[in-house]
DNA sequence: GGTAACTGGGTTTTT
DNA sequence: CCCAGTTACC
């Protein structure tokens, strides 16, 4: 047995007792926005370490590696356990499903070395091969490689046939489903043949892993209990993977709330949660309504704006003090909006509220674009997250796509990427290079003096530095001089491609000295695939206590996360709810999922802002946009609960002007 | 034939 | 800000 530091069940309610301190049949924690889920989730993995179930014996699948480490520190404090111990396992589905895959590479016919490919990468590879199947042109409309990367990826994810999911979710596409029939063929074989594999193949090779007949018994085996986090969002390959995992449904928990599901656009359906009790009869549902987060004026919208279709009936509650009803600010205009919230921000910090405790959550990524000038302007600290990632930035790909090469050779798109990266080669001189080097050989860098020589004379000094660097690479014995001297082949391609080289360089010095003291380049590559930096400030380390900053993020990468005060702009139809998403009810409905999670997200104070006007939208494009506030998302029962607050545009006074003409004389300068 | 430099049009959300 | 399409140079 373990030493009890802190009672496991302290403060937890009944409703979260019962949760943690539920048997071996199946479970199913209903559990609404700030309704300590997590910490029902720790003390149920406390509870089960105290009973007596080994650590190793548990598995914890999340949304995110933080949510998993998160947990899992807080299980093993709560009990007391040693660091060092033996711990819970867990992570996100593609993260364990890569350890899975890198354990049994062998068995599933795939070289050690196999890479995992991010979905820029499988973009760069489908327009490699798009060529040779009927997909290039300017006559009529084709789809963009992320068009298609996502068409496949549906498929994989929903396990439903091409022509089902084009019909559904790309009509405009459905003219060229044979010819993306044969390119998707021809994607997987390619993949297969140069030891790729993306995230999609990661959950793939995983649940064949549990479907074999020997093997999968064997694997399921290794665990009494499976924990599952966020079950609202995970989709038919990830549930194939629970169910192979937990056959009888013993020792099976997923947590999960339908109000919050907003990964539909990734094959996530809601529904997954509700079959749970139709699978197994013996299924026990445990609700968790009351609210720890929120006051309750923040919770009356969000009770008056959870979508209520699916059936799982919920209302939360709050015991905390009433504070003030959320706001819905109407602003002039989208700069009126930026000016607002950072007068808000300052107001804020000015009554002692932390920048740390305030967040501005935005639908997409760019409509906090004015409001990161303004912010920049007043010299108020922020940071970014979701949105664009650090790892899509050009030069970190270089720099990524290099040092994967040192491993798996036999990587074309590596290749391609790097050779172009040269002055002086493109990409019909990258293809020719590429083919010289026949990858899929035995000595893949034995190739190189011959593609050198048959390289255009100019571009032979760089194309050797670039091959002796990597030869000197390899023979790097420690991951951080690995990474060294691969920014050292970089160095110079990068300082010649880029304008702003010297910035660019700098982050790839902060990602070299983050590989320091790793001992496995390759995974070290593989978990930074899977769990990017979520902002540019993540690599610098931990945060220094003393930093503060307002944290700007999508809705999206803010799931599960609280804030004292929350600023929601752009809620106006057309930008939240995207008008991108208005095409389907369905589309609405996780508009609305969204907006529940977004208006969730805050504790005590809670800004909706509805710029009357989007300047900012280049000409004529403005009438995308109704310019209301989001009607789609306020009846008047909603409405209701909102403080309206109209902000009128201060017009700046300036005196007239003087009698005599002003004028600006450049004569002198010219003499 | 192939590359670089420029121009104009478009932009959801993520493991 | 990224991509595609165009044009001017090697």
């Amino acid at each position: 047995m373990f030493d009890m530091v802190g009672a496991w069940d302290e403060g937890l309610d009944d409703a979260q007792l019962s949760a943690a301190t539920h048997g071996d049949g199946p479970l199913v924690v209903v559990a609404g926005a700030g309704t300590g889920k997590t910490r029902a989730l720790t003390a149920r993995v406390a509870w089960l370490l105290e009973r007596g179930v080994a650590a190793e014996r548990i598995l914890l699948l999340t949304f995110t590696r933080r949510a998993a480490d998160d947990m899992l520190a807080r299980a093993t404090a709560l009990i007391g356990a040693e660091p060092g111990t033996r711990r819970p396992r867990g992570g996100t589905f593609h993260a364990v499903a890569h350890r899975y895959v890198a354990a049994y590479a062998a068995s599933l016919g795939l070289p050690d070395s196999f890479t995992v490919l991010d979905p820029g990468e499988a973009a760069d590879l489908m327009d490699l091969l798009r060529g040779q199947h009927a997909l290039v042109g300017t006559d009529v409309r084709m789809p963009r490689s992320a068009t298609l990367v996502e068409a496949y990826s549906r498929c994989i994810n929903t396990q439903r046939p091409l022509r089902e999911v084009l019909a559904v979710d790309y009509p405009w596409c459905e003219p060229h489903l044979e010819a993306m029939a044969d390119l998707f063929r021809a994607f997987t074989a390619r993949k297969r043949s140069a030891a790729l594999v993306d995230f999609d193949d990661l959950l793939l090779y995983w649940r064949a892993l549990l479907g074999h007949a020997e093997l999968g018994p064997e694997l399921a085996g290794l665990f009494d209990h499976v924990l599952v986090d966020e079950y609202q969002d995970v989709n038919s390959l990830q549930v194939d993977i629970v169910r192979s995992l937990r056959p009888e449904g013993r020792g099976l928990t997923v947590v999960g709330d339908d109000a919050q599901a907003i990964y539909g656009f990734r094959g996530a359906d809601a529904r997954h949660l509700h079959e749970m009790t139709e699978r197994w009869a013996d299924t026990t549902v445990v609700r968790l309504e009351h609210n720890f987060r929120s006051r309750q004026p923040v919770l009356d919208l969000a009770n008056a704006v959870r979508p209520v279709e699916n059936g799982q009936q919920l209302e939360l509650y709050s015991d905390r003090p009433p504070g003030a009803r959320p706001r819905l600010a109407r602003c002039h205009d989208t700069p009126a909006e930026a000016r607002a919230i950072a007068d808000g921000v300052l107001e804020a910090h000015a009554r002692g509220v932390a920048l740390r405790q305030q967040a501005i959550l935005v639908r997409a990524a760019h409509h906090s674009d004015l409001v990161e000038i303004e912010l920049s302007v007043r010299r108020i600290p922020f940071r970014k997250y979701g949105g664009l990632r650090f790892l899509e930035a050009a030069h970190v790909k270089d720099f990524v796509t290099a040092a994967r090469l040192l491993d798996n050779p036999h990587d074309e798109i590596a290749w391609f990427r790097l050779l172009r990266l040269h002055q002086g080669i493109g990409p019909a001189r990258a293809r020719a290079l590429v083919a010289q080097l026949r990858p899929g050989s035995d000595n893949v860098l034995a190739h190189w003096p011959d593609a050198v020589a048959a390289a255009p004379a100019a571009t032979r000094t760089a194309l050797s530095g670039t091959f002796d660097g990597l030869v000197a690479a390899r023979t790097r014995s420690t991951a951080g001089e690995r990474a060294e001297a691969v920014l050292g082949v970089l160095r110079p391609l990068v300082t010649a491609r880029y304008p702003d080289a010297a910035a660019r360089l700098e982050d790839l010095g902060r990602l070299v000295d983050s590989a320091a003291g790793i001992d496995d380049l390759r995974g070290w590559l593989a978990e930074l695939t899977l769990d990017p930096p979520r902002s540019t400030g993540d690599l610098a380390g931990p945060p220094h206590l003393d930093e503060d900053y307002v944290v700007i993020s999508t809705i999206h990468s803010a799931k599960g996360l609280e804030w004292s005060i929350v600023h929601l702009p752009h809620v106006i139809d057309g930008a939240f709810p995207s008008d991108m998403a208005l095409k389907s009810p369905a589309g609405l409905a996780e508009e609305r999922r969204l907006f529940y999670v977004g208006v969730t997200r805050a504790r005590d104070e809670l800004t909706l802002y509805a710029p009357l006007r989007m300047p900012h939208h280049r000409h004529g494009r403005d009438d995308r946009h109704s310019f209301a506030p989001a009607s789609r998302f306020f009846d008047a029962a909603a409405m209701a609960t909102l403080e309206i607050e109209e902000l009128t545009p201060v017009r700046e006074r300036v005196p007239a002007g003087p009698a005599t003409p002003v004028e600006v004389d450049l004569a002198p300068l010219w003499r």
